[in-house]
DNA sequence: AACTATGATTATTT
DNA sequence: AAATAATCATAGTT
């Protein structure tokens, strides 16, 4: 109250030094005879006053008509004139602006790490999303991204609560912005308001809300981290394959070990192969590159350490024996059977001939066959193989038929030959197959140095520098 | 618990 | 881009 007279007292000088008191005659005043007068604007102050510190109370209708009634009171270019002294006195006006933010380095983080993990930024150029989609959409043909689409999707999901959350902030913040703001306009009618005020306003206000979206921010990148750790460690964590999964790789690596490089439609028919193959209850499916991933590691664990696969390699090498040699005696005899140019040609297989149980005449007989023609199998690959099968028989049909089905069982035979011969005669007859001279140059049928039959025992060196973790 | 096997990842080469 | 070589980290084995 004390306040409240000095400032009457004031207004009162003031305003009738400044101000003419135009406004004031204009209107007609509360009380008329001049004995009153002095007492009677008193009064009317403190009236506006007090209805200046009740504005907030009242409803909305009564503070409008209020304020209309004060922003046309005869007194109010006094009283505001009157307030834009106090305020320049009190020094209230300009203050402050010397905060400006130091661009948070808390923020440019959790900003580069959502920059980095696709969250933020524009779409990531129709990457992920779309690719994902893309993926989804025709089926199976997403190889790796696959793997990654659960991930993918989450990610993506985040991605649009992250974004949708950040416009609705920033929506709210604009409009909250400009709500203050036309308010401040607004009472810049009655009480004095500089820009520089306004935009201090603004700026707090924006930097409030930019303070909860850094939390949005920090709140989403956990969630990203989690998301992280949830999925790209649970892919480092390995699942054994199937049984009947590694049975079958091996049996495409060991029938191809002189180029055990699937094709990518290889590749795939394996993964589909290996992913039919029963027991697959639980989310095991193989894709390619789990395939690709195999092949990788076998072909490299191969051929450092041959002997240790000898074993192995027999056991797939006999196990796709009787396949081969039927398929290649069905294959012989169907062409045989459809050229009629080519007549028998001492070139018969039976199945019988092919028995398990009767190896041995078998294996001598194959063995006869192939290391008799060239005495090596030295070969860059099977198709050699093949045309040595021609010349040997002498025979004229055209093999294209043949040759292409046939080329990896005529491996698996080398192999099953080159074990038998390697145990019975291995003397003179060391180039047979076997590994293509492996190691020393690193290339798998490039080799220029065959080396001898690896015994089943252990391979020369034999240092697995690999299991040593 | 030590050890090996093996699927997956990373860095480098080709 | 694919292969290789090295390495990682876990699944099985002993």
């Amino acid at each position: 109250m004390d306040d409240q007279a000095r400032i009457m007292q004031s207004i009162g000088g003031v305003s009738l030094a400044g101000h003419s008191v135009q406004g004031g005659m204009a209107l007609p005043p509360p009380h008329g005879h001049d004995g009153t007068d002095v007492d009677g604007r008193k009064q009317d102050i403190g009236d506006i006053l007090h209805q200046i510190m009740t504005i907030t109370d009242q409803s909305l209708d009564e503070a409008q008509a209020k304020k209309h009634g004060l922003n046309c009171h005869r007194m109010k270019p006094a009283l505001f004139s009157v307030l834009c002294e106090i305020k320049e006195k009190t020094g209230l006006s300009i203050r402050g602006s010397q905060e400006e933010d130091p661009q948070d380095p808390q923020l440019m983080r959790l900003d580069n790490m959502l920059l980095a993990e696709g969250v933020a930024g524009p779409e990531k150029g129709g990457g992920s999303a779309a690719a994902a989609a893309a993926a989804a959409a025709s089926g199976g043909a997403a190889d790796n991204s696959i793997e990654h689409s659960d991930y993918r999707a989450k990610l993506t999901q985040i991605r649009q609560i992250y974004h949708t959350e950040l416009e609705k902030y920033e929506q709210a913040c604009n409009e909250f912005t400009t709500h203050v703001m036309n308010l401040l306009r607004e009472q810049s009618r009655t009480r004095p308001i500089s820009p520089k005020e306004i935009e201090r306003m603004v700026g707090i206000i924006h930097r409030k809300f930019s303070s909860i979206q850094m939390q949005l921010k920090q709140s989403t990148c956990e969630a990203v981290m989690i998301l992280r750790s949830r999925f790209l460690d649970a892919r480092r964590k390995r699942r054994n394959f199937s049984k009947q999964a590694t049975e079958i790789l091996n049996e495409y690596f060991y029938s191809h070990l002189s180029n055990p490089y699937p094709s990518e439609e290889a590749k795939e028919e394996l993964a589909k192969k290996c992913s039919i193959t029963v027991s697959q209850g639980v989310g095991s499916t193989i894709t390619v590159s789990q395939v690709s991933n195999w092949f990788g590691n076998k072909r490299i664990r191969y051929k450092k350490n041959i002997g240790k696969f000898q074993e192995e390699a027999n056991l797939y090498a006999a196990k796709t024996a009787v396949n081969a040699a039927h398929a290649v005696a069905t294959a012989v005899q169907n062409s045989q059977a459809n050229s009629p140019t080519t007549p028998n040609s001492g070139f018969q297989m039976k199945d019988e001939e092919f028995q398990l149980d009767s190896a041995e005449s078998k294996n001598t007989l194959l063995t006869n066959m192939f290391t008799g023609s060239s005495g090596s199998f030295n070969l860059p690959n099977s198709g050699d193989m093949f045309l040595s099968m021609q010349s040997l028989n002498g025979d004229s049909y055209q093999g294209a038929q043949v040759g292409a089905n046939v080329q990896s069982q005529v491996d698996t035979l080398r192999h099953v030959i080159s074990q038998t011969a390697g145990y019975n005669d291995a003397l003179g007859r060391n180039t047979m197959y076997s590994p293509h001279g492996l190691p020393a140059n690193g290339g798998w049928q490039d080799a220029t140095t065959p080396s001898s039959v690896i015994s089943p025992t252990e391979g020369p060196g034999s240092v697995h520098s690999d299991t040593s973790n």
